[in-house]
DNA sequence: GATGAATGAGGCTTCATTCAT
DNA sequence: CATGAATGAAGCCTCATTCAT
């Protein structure tokens, strides 16, 4: 069957495409750096290319940034929302948490320098940069809040905390992983499981 | 009797030390913006003075940040041996890593913006910078390690874990509340109060 | 019989030229802006093509510039020239200085963004460029030093100013109008009229 | 008698003051390159000083244009309308204008780099600056419009202009000498003589 | 102790220009 | 003929740092 591919999708696969290969290089800088201290010219390196040729693809260091975020965000929730799905209708509010952490946890930590930024740098942004993308992060909050409320009116979770609380120190525990978990040395998958026993049953020898 | 002070004597008076003053401000700015992104004059400005003048006081932007960053690190290692030494040599070890929390929090959110630099900025710092630190922060570690040793030895905590990932993921949770907390609107003790309780004992309902 | 027509000739028909169409873009952009302020690329875009396009058609923006400042030096040259002949050999001195600065003024004003260009911005161009175009313009300026002398010499004119000077003046009475002068908004004829009768008589009352 | 003097004061005469030596050098340059070809460097090397200097008197180099067409636009004013009134009261209306096309010219030829930056490159700055600086131009006008007016209405000029086109028209007769003259070649009291004459009264043999 | 002024390296960005397709 | 993509020099500007006063 004769394939005729554009040059667009003829691109995909070997050689990526000079704007993605540019954000992704960006991400990774961003993730171990921060956004200050990267440089164009460091991002230009990584990319292959000189810093002027960036302004091809992009119009400013900021939208580079901008990009990553999004990108960062859309991934995990993707994939957050995909695991939940998957969990079938008639699973329960835990068994979907359940397997939101672990998506939540994997896009972190294996998949997505993009996700890393968000969680990582966002806090030290500048504040106009946080303006632009405090809608979208909400977004994701509320829908883990949702999941939260459930867990919480079936009773399969405690009631003395309000959800936002909850959820928050949940991903926080979840996202701390990210400054001292390396995934090239140990096992995500048992990180993953541990992880989600610590949050839902504590330290504490039961 | 004539009383010759030194200056760090001198600085139980009213006027706070420049030095002090500049750190001061400086860890609030890094706290907030991180370190590239910091401006060695708007540490001048928030110190009311001119950026030449920090020159006095210190040999380079780096230098300040070495000060900041073992300040915050004495401090929240200072408070949370203090809370243990307080619990008395009968106390247990859910005990003592209960007040640990609880003193490392307290330091984190309410106490000290140079702690505040020293959990949120150090991943994205130089890697000269952080080798400088990480003796340091390890020893801090290791206090934490063995305070979790006992906790596992004793039967308190689960022992399905190494001790160091426990530590690492207890920590890092506590740690992340610094991004959404906000003392200024909500109890500190009451943020303690409930994080200790999810880390003892999780989300689930008992 | 088959006809080759050569580049040139290939211009009558409909469609500009690139060539030409660039040339025109451009000489408005300079005239407006200046040349340093233009850019290839808003050049490229007015003229509806991407900046390396224009490559093809000219070796530098330099070229360009070239171009525009001969294109507008001959429009106004023949113009003025065209004007004087049309006086017919029985004309007087001042009626043929009277033509000239008719045509003159009116490729100023409205016959030619090429030659306001030459005008206005040709005091500001490099050392290099200016060097290449004096000759021309001192044919420009020593003809119009001819119908001066005539016009000294019969009696027409008055006598107690040298001939450069005096045309160096009227002309540039004449140029500063492309700095005010809005051709869509009030008539070209009118301003012919009324700078001329200035230029022979002087603003005091008769 | 004992004299007294602060600082400021005690660096008029030998050392121009940087601020005022950085603006007249970048005149200089405006005036003679227009203000997109000079750079901040040449501005610079100009006032002997590194590029970064000249941040620390000013914040861009739109404050600089800014502040050169000011004081082009004061110089030129401050002195056409002190020759206005050096004429005394009892002066006529053509005496009055006189006077004030010799301020006028003799500022521009010889006084001021700033005026002739204001004159010259004006038309081509980008429509922001233009924007800023209307205002005072238009005052600059309005007073000339006054003197028109009165040599209009006393009978001294003729009436079948108004007077705005009148003015604008005498102006530019004076400003474009700004692009020939040579103030160093020649005598500029014997350009004012002259070109008064020729608006005057015109080229005509009377 | 402090500051005003300057420096120079380097940051982000623009732009004329090139070239394979 | 035209373009997409890249280059590298240079532009404006920032910033840590220095130093005479």
């Amino acid at each position: 069957m004769a394939v005729q591919q554009n040059r667009k999708a003829s691109k995909v696969g070997k050689a990526e495409l000079p704007r993605d290969h540019i954000l992704s290089a960006a991400a990774k800088l961003f993730r171990d750096q921060g956004f200050a201290a990267t440089t164009l010219r460091q991002i230009a390196a990584a990319a292959n290319m000189q810093a002027g040729s960036i302004y091809y693809h992009f119009t400013s260091k900021d939208e580079i940034l901008d990009e990553v975020l999004d990108v960062g965000l859309a991934r995990i929730f993707d994939a957050v929302r995909q695991a939940v799905a998957e969990c079938g209708s008639e699973a329960g509010a835990e068994e979907r948490i359940l397997a939101a952490m672990g998506a939540h946890l994997r896009t972190l930590l294996s998949r997505s320098e993009f996700t890393s930024v968000n969680i990582r740098v966002y806090g030290q942004l500048p504040e106009p940069v946080r303006e632009r993308h405090r809608p979208k992060r909400r977004r994701y909050g509320l829908f883990w809040d949702d999941l939260f409320r459930q867990a919480v009116q079936t009773g399969a979770f405690r009631s003395d905390m309000k959800v936002k609380p909850l959820r928050q120190f949940v991903l926080g525990a979840l996202n701390w992983t990210v400054e001292w978990f390396d995934p090239e040395r140990h096992s995500v998958n048992e990180l993953v499981e541990r992880c989600t026993q610590l949050i839902l049953s504590g330290v504490r020898r039961q």
